[in-house]
DNA sequence: ATGAAAGCGCTAACAT
DNA sequence: ATGTTAGCGCTTTCAT
């Protein structure tokens, strides 16, 4: 058992916390009073409510949230979760995703509530839910679904707390937030069909339910024009710079039958301008590029870039509430923001 | 008081979470032997130990850490705090605060401790001390000591442990941790004079330690060669891009007499270049940037960036050990990390 | 209007 | 080797 440091015990140099226990036999009360006064409690009197309060706060004495917490069986800690990939040790780092994390501290502080952030490996994004199984955390965020749908299936089915940051996909039993991937996909494509670029390539790794989503839209845009998907122009890039850059030079260094490029994130499209012009094309002279997310960098490149514009601090917002949303009872769902496109000097408005 | 629910109460459809009592029960064993298998004791038979074990995992069972943590007085809860500037509504943005943010994750992680992310105003850098006033963190890592130097020496008087991102100031108290400024500022100098030129502006607020600190190195290097320092080309640019634009773009705008910029962000060079070549001016051939911070996307950028390299992973480390060790009695001090320069086309290696 | 006492889920000293 | 019990700091019912 603890012993029980007597605390008028001369001597005892090391300063103990203060407790409401310390704020009572100061201000001559009880301790129940004091809480009830530090609750703002009408029970109390105006006058002994005033007297602790002021005391307290001369005092700057502050509660024990785990104490609390414990007694009240409550806690206002919502876990964010940024996975990332292990195989190529690569981390947090797509401004988009830092962005989402900034947007949902915002989002939860205004509405009283703690963030605790952690990085999980890709593959094992079920492991997230540690955070509430330990009363660490009573609800996730996710940034990402990446490859795992079927384990935030399993998640959502065990009844956790969560909310997803990702595309909208049949059959989805967890709750998402994104921005319309579709038609994002599609707005990019016919801006540089607009253009009139007609062999226009398409970056990014379609295993991933974002990317799938924006490959439809592209899709769809060519069907549109009447032209047909090239398999030969569509190139798996993945998020990380890492990795990417050597797949989109060797892409860019085989390849000059395409007059422009739809990527699906900005970061690729600065990587893949770099990669163009490495190879002596011109950005957007020779092949117009267009990138995603509208990251906060986006507009200082150079060329500038134009690019879906996602909007951060509405998913921010959409995230918390969709999450705060199922810890009071809602049924989870999915929710598709709006997009639209930012032009910038990658791939103009048309003349 | 709270109702205490008869677990055995058929009917009752809600499930609560479970805890030691139901393992105890299920295993026909007390709490406590619950309790002392779960923390491997030796005390406990090793069979029991094993069979406690088995089923608390087979039921998918975890530790209520709040309860855990009320009861040995322990919390591994580590607050990161990131400012912002209150009066511009700038959020968490440049890419190196987040990767730093990245990089304590990584390190508390490996530690076993947990990361609550926050954003405070900027000017009152002092709030951040509730984390651990109301016991929910033990100890408090703050990005960048912006202005406010005093506040942080109360802060550390009051004995709150604590460790800055920042610059080394005389007459400080607190715990430090940061690039050799004094160094990146002569290194980018340096080389800039290498190339031949002399007539190379200031880009930052040298109200900030670090700035004011890059700006001694910038001004030392410009002595070595036998320069005195303009104050004409030193501009007060702030780190936040949406202020900062303006600034940059009407200096810009209105002097020709400068061949070099040495600029204090990664992301303030950026804006430079584009602002150069927005009044006819070409990077590097006219004027030469340096940056500052070696951000993510810097080697990504057109023209990629010059810039002193920060050591982002070993600042993490150091930063957290920095604050666990004064959280076991050690006497905070500041610590200074090697930098170095990172030659890009942005300020190219000389001819 | 205030105080005494129980208990949130856990650990550890004390018994056996 | 295991059980009993007190108590971490707080809130709240119950009694006054």
């Amino acid at each position: 058992m603890a012993k029980s440091k007597d605390p008028s015990e001369p001597g005892s140099g090391e300063q103990r916390r203060l407790q409401m226990v310390d704020i009572a036999r100061l201000a001559g009360v009880s301790v129940s009073t004091v809480s009830r006064a530090l609750n703002g409690s009408e029970l109390v009197n105006a006058e002994t409510r005033q007297r602790v309060a002021e005391l307290a706060r001369s005092l700057n004495y502050s509660i024990n949230f785990g104490a609390r917490n414990l007694r009240l069986q409550e806690n206002k800690t919502i876990a964010v979760v940024v996975p990332y990939d292990a195989s190529s040790r690569q981390h947090i780092s797509d401004p988009f995703f830092l962005s989402i994390v900034g947007a949902i501290a915002d989002a939860l502080t205004d509405r009283g509530y703690d963030m605790l952030l952690s990085r999980v490996d890709a593959d094992r994004l079920d492991s997230a839910a540690h955070w509430v199984d330990s009363g660490k955390a009573i609800g996730v965020v996710l940034i990402g679904q990446w490859r795992q749908h079927d384990q935030l299936n399993d998640m959502a089915a065990r009844k956790l707390p969560l909310v997803v940051w990702g595309g909208e996909m049949p059959q989805q039993l967890y709750a998402s937030v994104g921005g319309d991937n579709v038609l994002g996909g599609s707005l990019a494509t016919r801006h540089l069909l607009q253009l009139g670029r007609r062999r226009i390539a398409f970056f990014g790794d379609a295993k991933l339910p974002e990317v799938w989503l924006r490959r439809q839209g592209y899709a769809q845009a060519l069907r549109e024009a009447g032209l047909q998907v090239d398999p030969a122009l569509e190139l798996a890039a993945p998020f990380e710079p890492g990795v990417a850059t050597d797949i989109v030079r060797s892409f860019c260094a085989a390849r000059r039958d395409f007059d422009a490029v739809f990527c699906c994130s900005d970061v690729l499209a600065l990587l893949t301008s770099q990669a163009l012009r490495a190879t002596g094309r011109s950005v957007p002279g020779e092949v117009a590029v267009v990138g995603y997310d509208d990251m906060p960098l986006a507009a200082y490149c150079d060329p500038p870039l134009t690019t879906v514009h996602q909007p951060v601090g509405e998913a921010g917002e959409a995230l918390v509430e969709a999450l705060l949303g199922q810890l009071s009872g809602e049924r989870p769902g999915p929710r598709t923001m709006p997009v639209c496109l930012k032009l910038r000097a990658s791939a103009p408005a048309a003349a």
